[in-house]
DNA sequence: TTTTTGCTGTGACGCGCGTTACAGACGCCC
DNA sequence: GGGCGTCTGTAACGCGCGTCACAGCAAAAA
């Protein structure tokens, strides 16, 4: 199979796309185009006119916020099956943020010519898009409120819950240390310190760099209780 | 004019809705009920289910959320024109803040059975209803990024900047410093340090519990150096 | 009028966290 | 193997801001 029938294949599996009849599904997959990206690779900016929709069919992709001090600050790290750049294409405003290739990628690129007449006769597309856009303002409310609210070491056990779709003991995390302290919003040297004093409590264990699980309750609890 | 008409008026001047042409309004209109609500009063509350979607006719609504020790965030006051609960109207979720009457207030109510088949019928109000979606995703993620990066004199001075639609040198803010301190994110207390230091610069006056911002570029500055 | 209540103005203190600085450990590439 | 870059682990210091505490003042209630 051609990597463009594999990645028609899985975007007939986005949420987005999953619930249409098969003729909707054929229909919409037809106009998807396969794009390529090399690790590091950027794929928009910040600012960018954008007009195109992204499936990821293989690989990760990661969405970020640059700075003012030339820092940046990690949104979602999306893996096959998400979709990204919806905002700009549905508004025809610049992008809202960076998105870069971690890893050599594949993905299917829908473009709004395509997209918008496509949501006009799909009924149903619509519902789901819409469903999909609130689950994005819920999302980012909620963060915003974590970020308002909680303390660094909340928000780092947040994220180390999240971050894989499921979480089980024993688990680990290919996430270096400064990249945790971009995802929660705080500092690797504070990070750090959170995590150490968590192995000690023999809530996670910290082994060559990779940070292993080992109590997600645990985790789980430290946020409920503050 | 009865209230009713008064509020299908104005219902068909949201943006939501004023694209659209004249048949549509007139659909739409038809299904929206008035209702009213005395100051003070909860309009709904954060995880309600709620399947209607209300218009500011007349008055001004708060949509705020509840912390953990009791206080609150205010995330926007509402006046005529605007809309809100789009929310959990759409995806058929619990709401997602607490909406209070500042004022006596007189709205305008769409239920869900009537908005979803209308929108299906509507591709044209399809599209607005994404659009707004998609700014308010955007503004979310930028409220976002303000907490994140910026210390509270400049968040004040956004929301200065940012209560009322338009901003003129002499303009009378009816807020208490509680209140702003609610909205950018701090305490009372540090909100009327700043205040005062500001008013040291000649960049605001302070007089009877009003706001009075005299120097709006200054504030402008301020949010642009940081 | 007197009392009460809510808003304003300010000082002192402490915590969380960012900043800076540096040392050791590991992997990578020439 | 040797140099180098990246990641980890710690310590010292200071700033921003939240917390507490209290005083003055104006408007609303009694």
């Amino acid at each position: 199979m051609s990597p463009a029938d594999r990645g028609r294949k899985l975007l007939e599996k986005c949420v987005l796309f999953s619930s249409l009849d098969e003729k909707a599904r054929r229909d919409i997959a037809a106009y998807a185009r396969p794009r390529s990206f090399t690790t590091g690779e950027p794929i928009c900016r910040l600012g960018d006119h954008g007009d195109s929709m992204m499936a990821v069919v293989v690989g990760t992709v990661r969405i970020s916020l640059p700075t003012a001090r030339g820092k940046e600050v990690i949104l979602a790290d999306l893996r096959p099956g998400e979709l990204f750049g919806e905002i700009a294409v549905l508004d025809g405003k610049p992008r809202s943020a960076n998105v870069t290739a971690l890893t050599n990628c594949e993905l299917m690129v829908l473009e709004r010519r395509d997209l918008l007449p496509f949501l006009d006769r799909n009924p149903r597309a619509c519902v789901k898009l819409r469903e999909m856009l609130c689950s994005r303002i819920r999302r980012s409310d909620e963060r915003m409120a974590d970020i308002a609210f909680f303390n660094l070491p909340v928000r780092l056990a947040k994220t180390l819950l999240t971050y894989e779709p499921e979480v089980r003991p024993g688990m680990k995390l290919s996430l270096s240390q400064s990249e945790l302290a971009e995802m929660a919003g705080g500092t690797r040297e504070k990070v750090n310190r959170c995590l150490r004093e968590w192995q000690r409590q023999g809530i996670i264990e910290l082994k060559n760099r990779w940070t292993i699980i080992r109590k997600p309750d645990a985790l789980r609890g430290l946020m409920e209780s503050t």
